[in-house]
DNA sequence: GTGAAAGCGCTAACAC
DNA sequence: GTGTTAGCGCTTTCAC
């Protein structure tokens, strides 16, 4: 621990073979058994580890693959991440994820540092996209993939999916089960789901031919449970005195569960009183009490993609941007069962 | 994007001035006021990012720091990732997370590439630990600490915690509360929080004068909520012949929400059937339907003293092993609410 | 099969 | 204040 580290050099001299010599026994290169017996036994003598910067600089890649996100704290992304994961180590590669804050800025941060030397290439999932950060992806020294929708025209490997479809689908399944007075817990707006979600839900309701009411609608502070909590708490109380809510879909999971934690609070019954319907079908989805029915985006397979596309990417660097999406579909569970004597 | 990537030589090139120059100019050494304009004119314009890799092999180190969990999916280690990030960053680092199998080999794999060349430092927390293990981490040529419980005589900092005593916290609890046989749900028994988890245990139904039952006891195949439901399924389905458990103590929050999940199945109510019980406190707990009682291992307060730990030694990489331990201590909610009318 | 030597991109003496 | 140069630890031609 406290003596110098042992480096190529110091493993070529205990073997008595040049350190070229070593580094190819090592490596597996051409080498008598004999030479390959010796620096081995030298290697493990020493403890050596190899220095990954000293060979990343020679070889120009380090064999490591970056997943950024905004916030780790979300299960969307650990599934992500697992898919991610999965692919990638079959490609070879090892996974490093990093957690940016919300800010574009940081985010740029980020991809700069890692992008340079750190990792060979990076898939990222950005909440908040502005132009610095597009051209920031653009210009980056390694490939990128992102999770997300991008501004038109932007050239970069993406894959994402139709949010404002599949908050379609929560809303008619909602009324497709007897829900007549539907809320909106949505993110913030200046984020890419926040728009795409906001934009369903109106274009949803409109094609109901449902008059939107200002009311309904509550944009949470992030995507967090606890901001969604407060956001019910916001919403919910607001519909006491001006007529009841039946129904509320949540931008996602987190909200969603956020949203029924503070319902019950308030003493409503979820599924009863009030069907709650969230987006991700994140594993927190399937375990929550009630079952939380759930928008699928297809969370696994846009990370398998992503991951597919990125690795594609690295070994053929000319070809054009890709661009895959991933269909939204709904899964349904307890929390948005119809109402047991519904009121119509 | 196709073009060979800037180096240092080109912006200087460009600039006028020679390499050395430039990389003072960009480092805020010392340089004339016109030279620092020009290249820094230069490096903007070539959209030049310098070289991480080098830059690391040439100082020594890489100002990252790595956190390395067995399941990312855990909130527990999203709270301790949390933690550990505010410290570390505080403390000029970046974090990189990396995630682990659940093999002891792979893991010893992470920690020598890692700790030779990607990172300055790392803080791992795994699940099992062997002595090969032990020895690599002793041995890596970077400071490691570890969350969680070493063997005897091993000299790495560390900080941990008594779940032992945690599980006598959630067992004595639930004796207060009215609550006459109690079922343990522990992870498995070749992890050192499955081991002292059952430890602790098999203490507290001693301390307790209670006769330790052998069918009360279920080890679930991991630490999942998955596993958890499984487990639930034959611990609850044994009793629904030998007689009722009224309150089960789950080695994790995962854990328990499963047993939940699968009690609520079964038709049993939570907490007026069954008394459940987690540990780790983690976001989860608070906000599950109904609120997870649950043992607080001190999670966020783990993540910030290895935190504190390793940026200690990295600072004073000459003194001795330094050992840190947190108190558990309980956090009751709803999920261990007394029986209704307590049948006693 | 093996050794000598060049060089990956950068920083830090060291001279000027 | 600036340029020249050595060298971080490794891989890889290139001769032998």
């Amino acid at each position: 621990m406290s003596s110098p580290r042992p480096t190529l050099v110091a493993v070529a001299e205990l073997a008595g073979v040049s350190i070229a010599s070593a580094s190819r026994a090592l490596n597996g290169m051409t080498a008598s058994p004999r030479t390959v017996e010796r620096v081995r036994r030298a290697a493990r003598e020493l403890n050596y580890i190899p220095d990954a910067t000293a060979r990343s600089l020679k070889l120009g890649h380090t064999l490591q693959l970056a997943f950024a996100v905004d916030d780790v704290g979300n299960p969307v992304y650990v599934e992500m991440m697992r898919a991610i994961e999965s692919v990638v180590s079959a490609g070879g590669y090892r996974l490093q994820v990093s957690s940016t804050g919300a800010d574009t800025s940081e985010t740029a941060d980020l991809v700069r540092s890692l992008s340079r030397g750190y990792a060979d290439g990076l898939i990222i999932s950005p909440l908040r996209i502005d132009d610095a950060l597009v051209k920031e992806l653009t210009q980056a020294p390694v490939p990128v993939v992102v999770i997300g929708k991008l501004p038109e025209g932007a050239s970069l490997d993406t894959v994402m999916t139709d949010s404002r479809a599949g908050v379609g689908l929560a809303v008619k399944h909602l009324l497709g089960s007897g829900r007549r007075r539907i809320g909106f817990i949505n993110g913030p707006l200046d984020t890419t789901p926040g728009k795409s979600r906001s934009e369903g839900f109106d274009e949803a309701m409109l094609a109901n031919g449902i008059e939107r009411i200002a009311g309904d609608v509550e944009i949470a502070a992030d995507f967090t449970s606890e901001a969604g909590t407060e956001a019910a708490r916001e919403l919910l109380g607001r519909h006491l005195d001006s007529g009841p809510l039946d129904a509320v879909v949540a931008a996602n999971d987190l909200l969603a569960v956020g949203t029924i934690h503070e319902a019950l609070r308030c003493g409503l019954r979820v599924p009863e009183d009030l069907a709650v319907v969230g987006m991700d079908d994140t594993s927190l989805a399937e375990l929550f009490n009630p079952g939380l029915t759930s928008v699928s985006l297809g969370s696994a397979e846009r990370g398998r993609e992503a991951a597919r596309l990125l690795l594609e990417r690295l070994t053929e660097p000319g070809r054009g941007a890709s661009r895959v999406v991933v269909d939204p579909f709904l899964v349904v569970r307890g929390s948005s069962a119809p109402a047991h004597g519904g009121d119509l």
